[in-house]
DNA sequence: TTGCTCCTCACGTCACGTGAGGTGGC
DNA sequence: TTGCTCCTCACGTCACGTGAGGTGGC
């Protein structure tokens, strides 16, 4: 970076980029479409018509640059140079202010749906399949559906769509992941395929997960698909002197968004459990998550 | 909005489309694309090859939405969905939080800065030119400058740029507007045209405009000129029993950016004062703002 | 036939970027 | 002449949107 010529009153297009942080094409365009000229320039065939401008051209520029980063259209702001007075400038930021602080809180929702993915991928890639564990969980904010009917008539889709189509409070913000839900983990055996409800991984829900220990089991399949998982859990409970109590979820940590193979999607069932009085002494296998 | 079939496994891409919160147009591009088809599609001259989109697509539509929402291009998401894998999503994920965390300081930031500008083209239209008025201000964050040097051969501009240049702690951020401040009246009086030092209205500044109470007042013309103002000022110190005792701050609450004449840009000028012992009863143009 | 939904295809738009080929003044 | 900066002009790109004209099945 060469040092600047503090002795001349106006900057080459180079020098003027450069001290703003615009590339010159940038620059050349605004000129070329009438929203930001150079303070002088050239006259024909002087210098090839050189553009130069003027240190205290930096205000406007830098503003202009705010109102394209916040999508104000060359129009609009062509339409502002011509005509401008304070009052239409403060009416275009005060429009604009409210639209940025709506952007910002897209963001930080974005924000929220990665983190939450991120946390599923992350034990998707950590797991080993056929472990179970227990883990005792921190209180988990969630949207919980309403009670699904699944009669004779009523496939799978129409409980799922139907939950997806109820208003709920918050607003279900179907970019979060979504689960399903039984009472109890009879219920679960029963109708591995049928939750009792559906609930969303959303952190803005008023429902949740409840704090405690959780037995937590893992298998690969299509959608509804739970092998021989009951059987391992039934089997480590038993073991391991652990009585089901409370709410079972299931959620699959992989589908077709990161799997290509359908019958691998991985399936991940939590189930609220309690230590018996009469617990044998800590298998090898039980631990504890922080 | 009619009732969605529920009895359907599938929904047409009109359905589907308002479902999931997307146009149709952009449906079929995705499709098109490669980066996101239907899950059945109606063969050639049954029902004019109809595409038709399962529930259970909602997830990976939504989360196709939020990668095109950050930014992540049709090229990546094609790579993606032809190779995917949960540590490739993950990485991706990853990569983008960073990314969005800095979108929402950068939208943060232009919040900020049009808070700014809305105060002062606020300021400026509700003034009335000719009046002087003492207002207690609150104490308000700002980047000062270097002290300038206006030798012989420097003109206004070398100091202005000079400023830019320096490395200021927080960095400068040009997009705030900048000031002219004097360590007192007797040197604004002198050299209204050339600031002891500059300061920007930077609220992430560490330095700042002490609270207290000051005189304001107001002119206009192109830069530097400051007409009869010092005149005015001095005499509504007299009239009123107020000292002039500290800095002096300058700026322009309209200029390029909202103000088509040059020679009508308004300057308002904010020089510290304390009141005297003598103090007269106070004048009826004596007031405090809130 | 009429009306309906959905289809393809070509073209427009917006705010950029790229890259070829040329000019004036040291 | 050489090298330098800057010039214009035509075209590419990306993720959309629009709108004309057509088809299958009620």
């Amino acid at each position: 970076m060469k040092d600047i010529n503090f002795e001349k009153e106006f900057h080459s297009i180079k020098e003027f980029a450069e001290f703003v942080g615009i590339t010159e094409k940038t620059l050349r365009r605004y000129d070329d479409e009438d929203i930001f000229a150079p303070a002088k320039r050239d006259g024909d065939g002087e210098r090839n018509k050189y553009r130069f401008y003027s240190p205290i051209q930096i205000t406007t520029i830098k503003m202009i640059r705010v109102l394209t980063e916040i999508g104000v259209s060359f129009d609009t702001i062509r339409e502002l140079k011509h005509n401008r007075t304070p009052e239409k400038l403060l009416k275009l930021l005060r429009q604009h202010k409210n639209q940025i602080a709506d952007n910002i809180n897209v963001l930080q929702e974005v924000y929220s749906i990665i983190s939450t993915y991120n946390e599923l991928l992350y034990d998707a890639i950590s797991v080993t399949e056929t472990e179970i564990t227990v883990t005792e969980m921190p209180k988990r904010n969630i949207i919980l559906g309403e009670l699904t009917d699944f009669n004779e008539t009523a496939g799978f889709y129409r409980e799922f769509v139907r939950f997806c189509r109820t208003n709920h409070e918050p607003n279900l913000n179907m970019s979060y992941p979504v689960g399903g839900y039984w009472d109890n983990i009879t219920s679960f055996f029963n109708e591995p395929a049928q939750p009792a409800r559906f609930f969303s991984l959303d952190p803005n829900g008023n429902d949740y997960m409840p704090a405690g220990l959780y037995l937590v089991g893992y298998t690969r399949g299509y959608y509804g698909q739970t092998n021989d998982l009951p059987k391992r859990m039934a089997a480590y409970a038993k073991n391991n002197g652990l009585k089901f109590e409370g709410p079972v979820y299931n959620i699959y940590l992989t589908d077709a968004l990161s799997e290509i193979d359908r019958d691998q999607y991985l399936l991940q069932v939590s189930a609220s459990v309690v230590e018996t009085r009469h617990s044998k002494s800590r298998h090898p296998q039980y631990y504890f998550k922080k």
